[in-house]
DNA sequence: CCTGGAGTTGTCCTA
DNA sequence: TTAGGACAACTCCAG
């Protein structure tokens, strides 16, 4: 180890954090007075550490983009290494004398032992902070001691515990190091889709990055958030704040948005506020259960479901997937999906019910599915809200409640515009016949250009055999005895 | 320890 | 056309 003197550098490791904004590591690195230097490691090989799925990899790669430029503009360039993190640090010290280190903390269950892990060996200081998460998710608990189950105790709770800190602004500037390590060229880890390269469609959609995540910010404030109560169900217009994807990456503060809910210089009843934090909070909840049950991805939150008979379908698999189940606000949605890398919550709603209960597949196919297509694919929000609609999870929606997704498609897309945008062989259509064109009259069809079975599918299921299906499946379950 | 109100997002049938 | 109740009972959690 070369001599630890005052030019030592604070090694500031980037993770889910990307931003320079209320980003506390980075700010307690600033104040040491020494050399920053900012890292970013691709740490595929730590075990129970879930590998991000192709979406995220694209977004992941034009994030590191950003923030090396945005760093630069500080004065310190990003260095990219690769590996497993506990040997990549040390290796890191060896080379450079760093005897100090921060990061923001995470809270995957592999994540935690790598940093637990590099907390207890470190040749010096190693400080981590609370930014991803508005508290810290274990200490939310009930009256006694114990972790919740339930959203709106949560909630309620969560509020008694005082207000988020204010966010505070990013540092002037950041003091370079002389030498730097040898970090690896961005191209080299092969982030982007090649073979066919399916990211325009993406690109067209997203701007990851911090500057693309205040622009979404800003559009949301002065446009939706009034209204976001009852306009956020509504997948054509979107009003939603589509800012999932940079709060995965950290490229916005939930401390921003959360104080933002509140400002009073953007107009909005207090009942949009309350939704819209409340949402934030859903975050916060998907996080407090993965502390508490850290294999959420992996097993049924209720164990009663462990024999529940899903079926194996490959090709109703296969057609959900696609978007070519032959019913439209389905089919819609799992295109967005596939086009957009993001889908409208209201119709995740939709296609998860469908996956579940119409075809009695899995919810982990689903969960699997969109973690490899979401650009938003969280490690807490993605399982909870799959067990949710599964009613595997905690807090479960009932096992009756099975959506119609005929009628959610009239209840939520009236006017036809979300079908219309992402079905376009039904784009002659008229909106009443959209929910169900196979009920649409014959002469209707031919006018439209539509021919089911050739140009659209007729639908995989029939949904009220579906339906009964279900519930008589659920139905034999629900007395199962828990293991 | 007991009590009792409450629980994200729906659907379908009946009156 | 629309409003109301059944769907099931259970667990959660505060007082």
């Amino acid at each position: 180890m070369p001599p630890i003197t005052q030019s030592t550098p604070v090694i500031m490791w980037f993770r889910q954090d990307l931003r320079l904004a209320d980003n506390p590591a980075l700010n307690h690195a600033a104040s040491l007075g020494k050399p920053v230097l900012p890292i970013f490691i691709l740490d595929e090989v730590s075990p129970e550490c879930r590998a991000m799925g192709a979406a995220q990899k694209w977004w992941l790669h034009h994030s590191l983009v950003s923030l090396s430029d945005d760093l630069k503009r500080l004065g310190v360039p990003l260095t990219l290494l690769r590996g497993a993190a506990t040997d990549v640090i040390d290796a890191l010290c060896q080379e450079t004398g760093a005897d100090s280190i921060c990061w923001n903390r995470r809270y995957g269950a592999g994540e935690q032992a790598v940093d637990a892990t590099i907390k207890s060996t470190f040749r010096g200081t190693a400080k981590s902070f609370g930014g991803h998460l508005l508290h810290e998710p274990s200490l939310v608990r009930t009256g006694t001691d114990m972790p919740y189950r339930v959203y709106t105790p949560f909630w309620k709770k969560f509020c008694a515990m005082g207000p988020p800190r204010q966010p505070v602004s990013a540092p002037k500037t950041l003091t370079p190091c002389v030498t730097l390590p040898t970090g690896d060229a961005l191209d080299d880890w092969k982030l982007l889709p090649r073979k066919p390269d399916w990211s325009p469609s993406l690109a067209q959609a997203w701007t990851p990055g911090e500057a693309g995540a205040h622009q979404r910010r800003n559009a949301f404030l002065a446009d939706n958030l009034r209204a976001y109560d009852t306009a956020r169900d509504l997948p054509g217009p979107d009003r939603t704040s589509r800012l999932s994807p940079h709060l995965r990456f950290g490229e916005i503060s939930p401390y921003q948005l959360w104080h933002d809910a509140f400002d009073t210089r953007h107009t909005a009843e207090g009942k949009a506020r309350e939704i819209w934090a409340k949402e934030l909070v859903w975050r916060e909840f998907a996080y407090h259960l993965l502390q508490e049950y850290p294999h959420l991805d992996e097993s049924n939150f209720n164990g009663k479901f462990d024999t529940f008979p899903w079926q194996s379908n490959p090709q109703a698999l296969s057609a959900w997937q696609k978007g070519q189940t032959g019913y439209p606000i389905i089919d819609a949605g799992m295109r967005q999906l596939y086009q957009t890398g993001w889908m409208h919550n209201r119709v995740r709603m939709i296609v998860g019910s469908f996956l579940v209960k119409h075809l009695l597949i899995d919810w982990r196919e689903g969960e699997k599915w969109f973690w490899d297509t979401l650009v938003d694919g969280d490690p807490a929000s993605n399982p909870a809200q799959w067990q949710w609609v599964a009613g595997t999870g905690a807090d479960a929606a009932p096992y009756f409640r099975i959506f119609n997704p005929i009628m959610q498609a009239q209840k939520f897309d009236t006017d036809g515009s979300y079908i219309h945008k992402y079905v376009p062989e039904l784009k002659n259509l008229p909106a009443q016949h959209l929910p169900a064109p196979w009920e649409a009259p014959e002469s209707v069809l031919r006018q439209a250009g539509v021919e089911l079975g050739k140009t659209y599918p007729k639908p995989i299921v029939d949904h009220k055999q579906a339906r009964a299906r279900a519930l008589e499946a659920l139905n034999q379950s629900k007395d199962a005895i828990a293991p």
